[in-house]
RNA sequence: GCCGGGUUAGCUCAGCUGGUAGAGCAACCGCCUUGUAAGCGGUAGGUCGUCGGUUCGAGUCCGACACCCGGCACCA
C-alpha cells in the first residue's frame, strides 16, 4: 500500500498498481475526465503510471496551463512524427520537442526534403490519429532490444541516440495505438493518455525548415516541420491573430512605410539610411551622447583600417579571418598602352589591412599612448564605432543583423578593485537607458566560458562570479533578476558576458546590450598602469555597449513602438495640414515656428481634403498633426491633432501649441523633476 | 554556409496546363477650396532579378548565379 497525499492534505492509502488516473476517478468521474496528467512529487507524468512510493499527487487539468501546452504539444510533435511516417513510409524519425508556441519535429526523408505543400496532407493525417484516439502507453526496454529495434526498423538516427543515452536513465517507449500497427517513438515523456485528448482543431503545421542533426553542421541536414498548438481552436486563432499583428509591425515593412531606410543587393547587409530615419538615428545618438558625458565616458575616434598583424596580435585574425573584409595595402595599377583590359590591377603581393570588425584594439592603442597611473582609473572610452563583418549570407536579417553597423561601444579600463562597482554601475546606467526609451522588460544572461578559449581557469572562474555577482547586486528590478540565466559555452574566446536581450515584434529575441570582463586582451596587446607601489600592473578592460549597435536598437525601437515613437525619437514630429489653400500662408509660418522652437515639423498644403491628409498622416505615424483653417489662420491658433482615430483634438494658439509640444519633445534626460 | 520558398509597374499583388503583360493604391494632369482616416475624371508607367538553355514561340518549362523571406548553423 502507498500513502497518496493530495494537495488539499487529505491522504489516501491505495494498493500497488493504482495509477493517478484510479486516485482522479475515485474523486470524480468529471476529475477523471479533466486530468491530462500527474505531478507526482513536483515531477511531471503520465496519469497512467502506477505509483511507486508514496507520493504527493497533484492532478492536472486545462486549467494547469503551463504543464497542459506542454504536454499537449509533446504530444502534437508526436502525432506529427506517426503522420508523416503514415504518409511517407521511408522517413526516420530524429526528434521533436514542444517550443514557445508549439512543437516541431526533425526528419531525414528518403529523397526530398519537406515543402509546404506538404503539409495540408501531414495535417489531415495528424487529425486522423487524433480521431482514432490511440492510447499512448509508456514501457521500459533495455538498450540492446531498443537498439535492435530501430535498427532493424532502418532508424539510425534513434538507434544511435539510443545507444548514447546515458546509463542512469531508464530507456523509455511510447506505443500509439493498438495491436500490430502501433507505432512507436523513444522518448521520456509524459504523455497525455490518448491521442484523442488532443484538439483536432487547435494546431496548425506553420513551416518547414531544414535543421542540423543534434545541432552540429558537421552533421546531416534533417527537414524540420514546426507546428503551433493550443488547448482550444480560440487560443489557436487568437495566436494566428497575433501573428498577423505581429506582421504589421515588421521594421522592415515600417521602415518602408515611414520612408526610413532600404537595403538593396549592391550593398547587401549594409543600410541605407533615409533623411528621416537619420533623423531618428540623430535623435538616439544625441541622447546616447549626453548619457554617456555624464556618466563620465570621453568619446574618441579610431581608424577604419588597420594593418592584419593588429588583428593578428589581438587574437581575433586566428578566429575570426574569414568574417573581416580584408583590403590589399596597395595602389592598383593603372593599364598602360597595349596592355588587355582585363589585366589585374593588383600585384596579389601587397600587405594585408582590414575594416576593423570591432574597436578594442584600437582603444587598446589609446590607451598605450603615455604612461598612464592607477590614479586616472577607471578610464571609459567610448565610440559610436563603425565596423564592420562579414557576415554569413543566412544570418542577415533586415537591419537587425547587417555587415555594417555602428556601436555605442566603449572600453573601461580598471584596476581589480574597481572591477564590480563600474560592471555594476554600467547595468544600472543600461536599465536608466532601457527605461527611458519603453523597455521595462528585457533579459539579463551570463555567457559562460566556451570550449575554446583563451586564459586559465582560475581566470575564468573569478571572471564569471564578479560578473554575477556586479548583476545581482545592481539595482535592476526583482522580476529582471528572477529571470536572470546563464548559458554555459556561450561566451566569448577571451571574456564571460553579461548579455541584455530584447524581444521583437513576432517573439525573437535579439542580444542587444552586452558588458565583457577581459584579461586577455591587455594581456596580449600589453596595456598596463603604474600602481600605487610603483610597479607595472595590467589593467582588466571591460567591453561594453548598451544599445549593440544602432541599426538592431533601432530596428527594435520600431518593432516595440510599431512605428509610433515617443515624442522625441520621432523623425517627423508634427505636420502643418491645411484646409484650404488660404492657410498655405500661415502654414509656413507655423512650420518655421516650430522649426525654431528645435521641433521637427513640415507643411502639407498639397490641395488634397483634410481627410486624406489625416488619413495619410497617420499612416505614417506622424505624431501630431496642426489642422489650419480659415479660423485658424486668421485667429492665428491651430488645431492640434494628435495620433490617433476619432483623436480628440483641441484648439490652441500657436504659442501655447508650440509650448506644450516642445515639453513634450524633450528626451527624458533633459526633463526637469517638475515637467 | 546549409534546407525550403520567393523575385512581375514606385508599393501591394493577379497572371490556369507556354501564344510577346493586368488590378488597386501611389505618381502626373485637370476639376473641386475642401473641417478631421481614401472627393471625381483622365494620362503615363514594366526588355516579368541576371545569364544561359529547351521551343516556331518563355513571365510561364529547365539550369546556373544574385538577392530577399522562413528556419538551421554562426554572431568577436
Amino acid at each position: 500500500m502507498f500513502k497518496i497525499s493530495l494537495p488539499d492534505g487529505s491522504v489516501r492509502e491505495v494498493p500497488a498498481g493504482t495509477t493517478p488516473a484510479d486516485v482522479a476517478l475515485a474523486i470524480g468521474p468529471g476529475l477523471a475526465k479533466a486530468a491530462l496528467a500527474a505531478r507526482i512529487d513536483g515531477e511531471l507524468r503520465d496519469i497512467n503510471r502506477p505509483f511507486e512510493r508514496d507520493s504527493q499527487l497533484a492532478l492536472v487539468t486545462s486549467r494547469d496551463e503551463k504543464d497542459a501546452l506542454e504536454l499537449v504539444r509533446h504530444d502534437y510533435a508526436h502525432v506529427l512524427a506517426e503522420a508523416v511516417q503514415s504518409l511517407f513510409p521511408d522517413t526516420q524519425i530524429t526528434f521533436g520537442p514542444s517550443t514557445d508556441d508549439g512543437f516541431y519535429y526533425d526528419f531525414a526523408p528518403k529523397d526530398r526534403a519537406f515543402t509546404e505543400e506538404d503539409l495540408p496532407a501531414i495535417e489531415a493525417e495528424m487529425r486522423r490519429i487524433i480521431a482514432r484516439d490511440e492510447p499512448l502507453v509508456r514501457e521500459v526496454w533495455s538498450r540492446e532490444d531498443l537498439i535492435a529495434r530501430w535498427q532493424a526498423e532502418g532508424e539510425s538516427f534513434k538507434a544511435e541516440w539510443a545507444a548514447e543515452l546515458p546509463d542512469a536513465e531508464e530507456l523509455t517507449v511510447y506505443r500509439a495505438g493498438r495491436g500490430e500497427d502501433a507505432w512507436l517513438d523513444m522518448c521520456r515523456g509524459p504523455h497525455l493518455a490518448s491521442t484523442g485528448k488532443l484538439d483536432p482543431q487547435a494546431f496548425k503545421l506553420t513551416r518547414v525548415s531544414g535543421a542540423y542533426w543534434r545541432g552540429d553542421q558537421n552533421n546531416a541536414m534533417l527537414s524540420r516541420i514546426y507546428g503551433t498548438g493550443w488547448l482550444n481552436r480560440k487560443q489557436l486563432d487568437q495566436h494566428l491573430t497575433r501573428l498577423e499583428e505581429a506582421a504589421k509591425r515588421d521594421h522592415r515593412r515600417i521602415g518602408q512605410e515611414m520612408d526610413l531606410f532600404h537595403l538593396q543587393s549592391e550593398a547587401q547587409g549594409s543600410v541605407f539610411w533615409h533623411a528621416k530615419g537619420f533623423l531618428l538615428w540623430r535623435a538616439l545618438e544625441a541622447y546616447m551622447r549626453r548619457r554617456l558625458d555624464a556618466a563620465g565616458y570621453a568619446e574618441v575616434k579610431t581608424p577604419q583600417l588597420m594593418d592584419a598583424r593588429q588583428w593578428e596580435q589581438s587574437g581575433h585574425w586566428g578566429k575570426y579571418r574569414e568574417n573581416m573584409f580584408v583590403v590589399p595595402d596597395e595602389v592598383p595599377h593603372a593599364p598602360e598602352d597595349g596592355e588587355a583590359d582585363d589585366a589585374p590591377v593588383l600585384s596579389g603581393q601587397a600587405d594585408l589591412m582590414a575594416l576593423k570588425p570591432m574597436n578594442c584594439p584600437a582603444h587598446v592603442l589609446i590607451f598605450r599612448q603615455g604612461i598612464k597611473s592607477y590614479r586616472e582609473l577607471p578610464i571609459r572610452m567610448a565610440e559610436f564605432g563603425c565596423c564592420h563583418r562579414n557576415e554569413p549570407h543566412g544570418a542577415l536579417h533586415g537591419i537587425m543583423r547587417v555587415r555594417q553597423f555602428t556601436q555605442d561601444d566603449a572600453h573601461i579600463f580598471v584596476r581589480e578593485d574597481q572591477l564590480i562597482a563600474e560592471v555594476r554601475a554600467f547595468c544600472e546606467l543600461l536599465d536608466s537607458v532601457y527605461r527611458d526609451l519603453g523597455f521595462e522588460d528585457y533579459a539579463v544572461k551570463l555567457a559562460l566560458r566556451p570550449d575554446k578559449r583563451f586564459g586559465s581557469d582560475a581566470m575564468w572562474d573569478k571572471a564569471e562570479a564578479e560578473l554575477r555577482e556586479a548583476v545581482l547586486q545592481s539595482n535592476l528590478s526583482q522580476a529582471i533578476k528572477d529571470k536572470f540565466e546563464e548559458l554555459p559555452g556561450e561566451g566569448a574566446f577571451y571574456a564571460p558576458k553579461l548579455e541584455f536581450h530584447l524581444t521583437d515584434a513576432i517573439g525573437r529575441t535579439w542580444q542587444v546590450g552586452t558588458i565583457q570582463s577581459d584579461r586577455v586582451l591587455p594581456e596580449r596587446l600589453d596595456a598596463t598602469y603604474v600602481g600605487e607601489d610603483g610597479q607595472k600592473h595590467r589593467p582588466v578592460m571591460l567591453h561594453r555597449a548598451i544599445l549593440g549597435t544602432f541599426e538592431r536598437f533601432i530596428g527594435i525601437l520600431i518593432e516595440h513602438h510599431a512605428g509610433r515613437f515617443p515624442l522625441w525619437l520621432a523623425p517627423v514630429q508634427a505636420v502643418a495640414a491645411t484646409i484650404v489653400s488660404d492657410a498655405d500662408g500661415y502654414a509656413a509660418e507655423v512650420v518655421s515656428a516650430l522649426t525654431a522652437a528645435g521641433l521637427r515639423a513640415e507643411a502639407d498644403t498639397r490641395n488634397e481634403k483634410i481627410n486624406y491628409k489625416v488619413r495619410e498622416h497617420s499612416l505614417a505615424h506622424v505624431p501630431y498633426l496642426l489642422v489650419l483653417g480659415k479660423r485658424e489662420a486668421e485667429e492665428r491658433t491651430v488645431a492640434l491633432r494628435p495620433l490617433g482615430e476619432g483623436a480628440k483634438q483641441e484648439v490652441l494658439s500657436l504659442a501655447a501649441a508650440i509650448e506644450r509640444l516642445r515639453r513634450e519633445a524633450t528626451p527624458p534626460d533633459l526633463r526637469k523633476p517638475l515637467d
